[in-house]
DNA sequence: TCCATATTTCAATATTAATGGAAATATGGA
DNA sequence: TCCATATTTCCATTAATATTGAAATATGGA
């Protein structure tokens, strides 16, 4: 069941706090945010922003990587490209005609 | 608050039978479908189906017309154009860098 | 080692959503 | 007009999610 991971991106998006963290974790880019610098730019409590951390990382939007006493945060693009693929899937009879894709600009198209 | 109205297109596609409906409805491109024939597609009983349209056209995905005794249903794509311009908004620091488009297979890029 | 910092887990509460059957509404054909 | 078809609304039940404070865990520095 492909749609169960698709749903549950689209579910951990479907969130105001956890929508306005996976931006701020895409503005920042591949070097990502600690969880206490994203509690304190949006202004959510460390435990419902860990709650909201669990939920994008369950659901593949987000990666984390531990550095020193700090859990840095970062988006994982491959898994809106799996999104954005799902909802385009056999438009127009199974020829994909619009080729939709979600990059950080450090990987620019080739 | 923009982000509302995402929040409520992400919600609306966060539901396997909606999912299913709004792909349904993206691979039946501008002609749309009735809602019986979704329905019976789908295997989404009549009025557990309606709800979820609701919650579609709500969310600017869909919308209808009617055409004799049927109403038709298709996707909105500029709905979802406005969810992937938001997603990637200001990435990289304002310039945005990755041109993501959805489109109807009738309306290729110019 | 001991303490401060960083993050997560737990528990309780409140809100919101999904489902299907029955009834209501609307349209077109006989 | 009357009936069959198409869709929506209403209702009741069941289940899932968001929130915060307090406690637990982990790491590094003095």
């Amino acid at each position: 069941m492909e749609s169960k991971i698709i749903v549950s991106a689209l579910a951990a998006l479907a969130q105001e706090s956890r929508l306005a963290v996976y931006r701020l974790l895409v503005q920042a880019g591949p070097d990502g945010l600690a969880a206490g610098k994203i509690s304190e730019t949006l202004g959510i409590a460390p435990s419902s922003l860990s709650f909201h951390l669990k939920e994008l990382t369950h659901a593949g939007l987000v990666t984390s990587r531990n550095e020193s006493r700090f859990v840095i945060y970062s988006a994982h693009y491959e898994q809106m490209n799996n999104v954005l693929a799902y909802l385009t899937e056999n438009c127009c009879g199974g020829n994909p005609c619009i080729p939709v894709q979600f990059q950080p600009c450090e990987v620019p198209n080739k």
